[in-house]
DNA sequence: ATGAAAGCGCTAACAC
DNA sequence: GTGTTAGCGCTTTCAT
């Protein structure tokens, strides 16, 4: 492989007994600069494979058309759609992606908001950890715009986009209710994060609205490995161990799918049917969710769309920085399979 | 929000009647600044939160320590995991990334070279779509280092790691014979990639060590959807719509588990028990194979040791050009469960 | 140990 | 239309 010099504006001038300026608004501009010219350079552009140099570029125009996105954990499927659709408009915005994998950890989020700022990212979409939030607002103060996404940090006032994951659990909870289950558990994850709080809250007045009450027995945390985004944060195995000791109520909600996942196992070995004997709902709508047996009601994200309304967001706010920080709530789907369809209790 | 410049060495260095000179070196070099200046350039640097600009770093050092990672699909499990342990070893060694996606498209990764030159990543590491290979030519010769993963472009002479499919193929295809399967079918993914095709390979090879004949329709390929990466490119319900149609013999090796899972459903179905009537594997070990009914029989991809493996000859490579490119296959491993456990035919 | 000068590749003023 | 000049923020000679 030979060390190669990339050329340079200078390099298409030299060629063409042009300056440098011209040649660089002959690339650029759309008029201020003959045909002839700017076929001339465009043909010796081609003929040399000049390609733009971004870095000097950006230097000199005060912006890299680059765009960070911060995010927990690629390996959950919901975000990994959050990037592929994220990824998909900010290219079309002509904008390059910077990817930082934060793994639910404040220290690893830290670090990544200093890259953000050496590197001058025009502005980001974060996921954030929610266990700090200073150095969000060194970032923003610094003139760097964000967005969150799934998850908000409302001391720092930014634009939000995320799931009403309180109304995709009250409506999962009001379902099985629906279905005549009265004495409901919920199975979350134990992190400290709000999109667990909130469906937590969905689940509660769900409860309330039928007239039911809630024990602090019937909200449940799934213990949780963590800070390891090679695998995911949680895991039917860890639902599987939970539940094997648990005493089993006649509906279940779930924080994710992977908890149904585990919890089927359960009541399999327990020889409990589903949905006859205990009815369950998952959350996310993961690929295989409907080809679980039984296939699994649970609750669809709209990750495509927050991914997309994010990027424009925070598109918007760089045109002008001073209106008010939007938060929007995209609702998701509750997705009603057999895993709840229980004729023998309607 | 206010529109905020960002301090730079001038700053720090007008402020201490010091040339920048000085300042960049107080801030980098080991020696040749004092003691006593060098703590005082920190401390105002600190003071007025001092972050050094990377865009002109890089465009005078002619690196900007930025490596690019040009994937097909994060909503596929296994890129999903790739991406975790790239981005993770990649920062660990002080670099930033750039994600480009391409949703196998050709089209798409032709764009995403003109990204990477643009930008000018010190190097990429790729899984390339295979349609076309001239652009990634155009970038190896422009002095970018290029790593592929997953799918090798043979013609480039590039670095390359991936996953031995043909071995994990032949694993799952000798382990069902030895479980007493002599009529087999094979479903695989008809994406016109070299995974693909090593996989068909192995369950080949592994039919003929066992003298077993292979017929034509015993290879089949599960139509599938492509280019949109906001869903997976294969999905339980294709492989499900294909195999109700199908001839059923006593095995059936499948391409991924998204396969395995839409035909155990077709199984169900026809009442047809799992492993005893017909005994399945799958490929990936998606995070819900062991969760299946019956767990399943799949093939793990060693996803965290080929992204590492990845970034590193990444790395060595921008370190010496000159070596001869390796071409490493890292080994999968066959994780045995109840789909393909069948004592009734042993 | 520190400063002055040059330049990375590009674009934006301003002349002509 | 095109060229000249200046400068983005930084690092690297080379003086002092």
């Amino acid at each position: 492989m030979t060390e190669v010099r990339r050329p340079t504006l200078r390099d298409i001038a030299s060629a063409l007994g042009l300056s440098v300026n011209t040649v660089s608004r002959a690339l650029g501009d759309k008029d201020s600069v003959s045909a002839r010219t700017r076929a001339a350079v465009q043909a010796e552009a081609a003929r040399i494979g000049y390609v733009p140099n971004t870095l000097a570029r950006s230097l000199v125009l005060g912006s890299a058309m680059t765009l960070g996105l911060v995010i927990t954990n690629p390996s959950n499927p919901f975000y990994a759609q959050l990037i592929s659709s994220i990824e998909l408009r900010v290219r079309a915005q002509g904008y390059s992606l910077l990817l930082l994998v934060t793994d639910e950890s404040a220290e690893n989020e830290q670090r990544a908001t200093e890259a953000l700022l050496r590197s001058a990212v025009d502005g980001a979409v974060v996921v954030p950890v929610q266990a700090e939030w200073d150095h969000w607002r060194r970032v923003r103060d610094s003139g760097i715009p964000l967005v969150f996404v799934n998850r908000d940090v409302p001391e720092l006032d930014c634009d939000m986009v995320g799931v009403d994951y309180e109304r995709g659990s009250y409506e999962a909870t009001s379902h099985l209710i629906a279905g005549g289950a009265r004495k409901l558990l919920l199975l979350e994850e134990d992190l400290p994060i709000t999109t667990t709080a909130d469906r937590i809250t969905g689940f509660r007045r769900a409860m309330s609205d039928a007239g039911l009450t809630v024990s602090d027995d019937q909200v449940r945390a799934v213990p949780t490995k963590r800070y390891d985004s090679l695998a995911l944060p949680w895991q039917p195995e860890e639902a599987y161990r939970f539940a094997q000791s648990l005493d089993l109520p006649d509906g279940i909600v779930t924080g994710n799918d992977y908890f149904a996942l585990g919890l089927l196992r359960v009541l399999a070995e327990r020889g409990l049917a589903v949905p006859d004997d205990v009815a369950i709902t998952g959350y996310g709508d993961h690929p295989y969710a409907a080809y679980l047996q039984p296939p699994l009601t649970t609750v669809r994200l709209p990750a495509a769309e927050v991914g997309t309304t994010a990027v424009d967001l925070l598109l918007q706010r760089l045109k002008s920085a001073t209106e008010r920080p939007r938060k929007t709530l995209i609702r998701p789907e509750l997705v009603v399979r057999a895993s709840t369809l229980s004729p023998a209790r309607l």
